[in-house]
RNA sequence: GGCCGAUUCGUCUAUCGGUUAGGACGCAAGAUUUUCAUUCUUGAAAGAGGGGUUCGAUUCCCCUAUCGGCUACCA
């Protein structure tokens, strides 16, 4: 194997000095519930900009937090982006040369690093109590644990090495925090909103370690695993701008100023009404949702409605999302995954929040539906038609929804525009009847059901033919005939064109349902 | 409270000092349609307020207002 490896290193270091210069892009969501439809967007932006430069899309599992941890919420996210098609480089369960890409399987690396800092004197240990800080806050107005405090508190650096050392020990608590020199101007230059400079006297000695869990907090983790993971490209929420400063900060502390990546602060989803940001409750507040797929919560059994579920294709959930936040610079608003690769960038991405409009969000599925095949729509409608007992062979069902896809919004539409083709009615819309169907309509369908039963051929436009000249001579009006026929057929008024229906349901049905309409509608 | 960010039709947005401020969703009207939809056409609809800079500001600067984010041993 050694030689193996001999044989191949000149190919080898080329791969490696072409792996310093590739773009890489990480999404790191942390696995406390399902994914938000925000974090769908920045993921899709990362892929975005990373495929554009032919570069890596890494999913990274930030799972510092064990107190906070989802059973269910890692799959699930794999899950959605599985689902979304777009396919990550390196994952969990695909793993690759940068792994684990689960934090929490990362804990030794974490503690070289925090030793590396608490070493240089960089960072340092401190033993107050979440219970003791909170006493604090609670008397001093703006506590901050910083440079003006921490020679107050109980740490390494009031403490002498012999009584840190003993107390650690004797096994008490402890976290690790940076130590951040006072009154520095600390720039963050992001690719979105520019240069943006912070005092370093606002931040305070974030903790960046954990002795209860041995795990490090975001910060840390998230600075280290971007540097030894050889991310260029943070692009993440705007929720990040704050902290941005303190991970340049961490960067610094490390020497990896040089290495650091550049970042990306995307503006925002907000609530369709009001203002805010998007939550998980407002996709059930107003009744859409705003997960990727349908969540099941495990503690509470509460169930959260899903893009997928309630009907949408992927391709609309993609495009939509892209366009909340960025735009081409040109009119055009239908982009296949490809053309968003091609057309996207990071400059054109605006710096205010966006409102999520689930009306604009309808449209957009409404086109894919339209561009998507019947046998396609068939096989998404496959299931709803198996809820509810009907099985008809797909290429019924294909020519059905091939009639009714220009009036739907979503594949569970199909259901209410298209019923009729798949069972008779059962009953017969009131107003409809009073409007349609009169005294004389009951012989006048017995006569159009003899009618229909004589003509050999009984293709929409045999039908119309037939039916239309009959209506002439026998001097009936049109529109009293045709209208009564629909309600027949259909239970009220609505639906594709007439004959379109017969000919699909067949001679002998149109005929049933005639006869059962005669029986059934009073007067 | 402090720090940071943002601000063009109801919503998403275009405009990179000079435009009748454009497009899309939604809304309204009309046309098409034997039904209901679809589709097409047309219409209403915007630069938060105040100061500057400039021959000229939606665009550049400042202030105010409003909205948002952050301010944990959460991410």
């Amino acid at each position: 194997e050694n030689n193996f490896t001999l044989f191949f290193l000149p190919l080898y270091l080329k791969n490696q000095t072409e792996m310093t210069n590739k773009t890489r892009v990480r999404f790191a969501p942390s696995p406390t519930g399902p994914l938000h439809i925000g974090g769908v967007r920045t993921a899709l932006y990362n892929y975005l900009y990373t495929k554009q430069n032919g570069g890596d899309f890494i999913l990274r599992i930030e799972d510092t937090d064990s107190s906070r941890f989802v059973p269910g919420a890692e799959e699930y996210i794999a899950e959605a982006f599985d689902w979304l098609a777009l396919p990550f480089d390196e994952s969990p369960a695909k793993g690759g040369t940068f792994g684990p890409y689960r934090q929490s399987e990362r804990k030794e690396i974490y503690k070289k690093y925090v030793n590396q800092l608490l070493d240089s004197g960089k960072a340092y240990i401190a033993f107050d109590t979440p219970e003791e800080l909170d006493a604090k806050r609670a008397e001093t107005a703006n506590f901050q644990y910083d440079a003006g405090t921490r020679l107050t508190m109980q740490n390494s650096l009031t403490l002498s090495a012999e009584e840190t050392r003993k107390r650690i020990d004797e096994g008490n608590q402890y976290v690790v925090r940076i130590k951040i020199e006072p009154n520095i101007d600390i720039a963050v230059n992001d690719l979105i909103r520019g240069e943006v400079i912070i005092n370093s006297s606002v931040l305070d000695d974030k903790v960046i370690y954990k002795s209860a869990d041995e795990l490090p907090t975001y910060h840390l983790a998230n600075v280290v695993d971007d540097r030894l993971m050889e991310i260029t490209h943070v692009i993440r929420g705007e929720e990040w701008l704050p902290s941005a400063p303190l991970h340049v900060w961490l960067y610094r502390s490390f020497g990896w100023e040089k290495e650091m990546p550049r970042f990306a602060h995307l503006p925002l989803l907000l609530k369709p009404d009001g203002n805010g940001k998007l939550s998980k409750r407002d996709g059930d507040r107003l009744g859409f949702p705003v997960f990727p797929l349908e969540w099941k919560d495990p503690k509470s059994g509460e169930k959260s409605s899903g893009y997928r579920e309630s009907g949408y294709l992927p391709e609309a959930v993609v495009n939509f999302l892209a366009l909340l936040g960025w735009n081409p610079g040109s009119e055009q608003e239908m982009f296949t995954l490809e053309e968003l690769v091609r057309a996207f960038s990071i400059e054109r991405c605006g710096k205010s929040g966006a409102k999520f409009d689930f009306e604009k969000a309808k449209w957009f599925n409404h086109k894919y539906i339209q561009e998507t095949s019947n046998d396609v729509l068939a096989d998404l409608f496959a299931p709803t038609l198996a809820e509810k007992n009907i099985s008809f062979d797909k290429n019924y069902t294909a020519k059905v929804i091939g009639l009714v896809k220009e009036r739907v919004n979503f594949v569970k539409e199909f259901w209410e525009q298209a019923s009729f083709f798949f069972a008779a009615p059962v009953e017969y819309d009131e107003k409809t009847v009073k409007k349609r169907w009169k005294a004389e309509t009951p012989k006048q369908m017995e006569e159009l059901g003899e009618m229909l039963k004589s003509i050999p051929d009984f293709s929409p436009e045999a039908q119309e033919h037939a039916v239309k000249s009959w209506i002439e001579q026998k001097q009936y009006g049109s529109g009293a005939i045709l209208n009564a026929f629909r309600l027949a057929l259909v239970g009220e008024a609505k639906g594709p064109h007439l004959f379109d229906i017969s000919a699909a349901i067949g001679k002998e049905e149109t005929l049933k349902r005639l006869k059962n309409a005669i029986n059934r509608i009073a007067l």
